[in-house]
DNA sequence: AATGTGAGAGACAGGTCTGTATCATGTCAA
DNA sequence: TTGACATGATACAGACCTGTCTCTCACATT
């Protein structure tokens, strides 16, 4: 099994390896200054690292950028479950919590946008390695809301949940551009009263 | 009078001035590439201008920038103008107009997002010149959905426009990442249950 | 001790970017 | 005709960007 570790070097409870700082401090640097305004020189200059070190585990920076997203990704989805975990069996509360949860997140000092729209709109009408992973981050958002939406006895659930990612991606935007003044603060009622309105008589 | 021509090179009659097309040509490079992606050659080979014309009209890229959301913005004011004329005296109306009206254009085809929120996207916590229009875009845009807010009779005219800002938007970032797949096309069923939810008992 | 490997340091190539400087041209008016 | 003015064409400076190459070192396993 001693091969294995050489063919997929798994997370490792070693000291960090020179990949791994380097994603991390991309994904600091990407989300915080936008991708196109960092380039590798910061990136490896932050990271303590040599370039190479960077081009051996990212054939370019396209790939670094697509990890990037992958790495928010995950985090995001760490996220999600661990507050709809605070209301188990009860798809309304979770739907509300995730509502104040994103709420509060876009709210926050260093909030700077959902990354995934940002790239994005980094990026317009590219096929780059990105893409992909927002189409799908995005698709499974979608998904994942109208199921919850099925749940809490929406009569329209593909409405209910194009209504909320609506209303999510809004306060995304807002909490970047505006910051706290901006209306990124009327999520959670904007979500409740979509939600009331598909349920309710 | 003839001296003030020449402080003021005013709109005219005659064949575009160099400085109007190299604005227009922004305006349209600059919203379907993004503000990044397009340089000044680009620009001026579009343009079919000399570099130094267009420096003598713009100081600066930034400059161009500004230039470029302020007649987004113009334009902008005039297509709300215009879709609120359709329903005189009727503010639910002429809201639901303008939320349909958004709807139409976040789905057709060469829709790249909001020009303001994508520009800010490229230029995080930035204190360009374009800094300031794109906030004061957002904050005329709030203020005027609270008044129409309070013309339906809201109870809560400012949450109400929050709210709408909020679906507004979501469609904008929706329609540029996802195109027709995407939630964009819920924009005017969440208005409207918004409204609903503001207004009546 | 020997060997293999991950990684740092730094130079370099080729391209693109913003912004400047210089010179030529065309047009209109006095 | 002469002069003013807007504009075009082009070269250039200096910075920055991605990506490649080479040399070196530290360390771990055998």
């Amino acid at each position: 099994m001693s091969g294995a570790r050489k063919l997929v070097p798994e997370p490792s409870i070693d000291k960090p390896t020179a990949r791994d700082r380097i994603l991390n401090v991309a994904s600091d640097l990407f989300y915080h200054q936008g991708v196109r305004a960092v380039g590798i020189d910061t990136i490896i200059a932050a990271a303590g690292v040599a370039k190479m070190s960077l081009y051996r585990a990212f054939p370019s920076k396209d790939d670094l950028v697509a990890a990037y997203l992958e790495k928010r990704n995950l985090e995001f989805w760490e996220r999600w479950d661990r507050t709809i975990a605070d209301y188990p069996g009860d798809p309304r509360a979770q739907l509300e919590g995730l509502l104040d949860a994103i709420t509060q997140r876009t709210l926050s000092e260093a909030y700077r946008g959902c990354p995934f729209l940002n790239t994005a709109t980094e990026f317009p009408g590219s096929t780059l390695p990105a893409d992909t992973v927002i189409r799908a981050h995005k698709r499974v958002v979608n998904e994942r809301l109208r199921a919850m939406a099925t749940a809490v006895g929406a009569r329209d659930p593909q409405m209910l949940a194009d209504q909320l990612q609506l209303v999510i991606d809004g306060a995304y935007s807002a909490g970047q551009a505006l910051g706290v003044e901006g209306p990124a603060k009327a999520l959670a009622s904007a979500g409740r009263a979509l939600i009331a309105a598909a349920v309710d008589a």
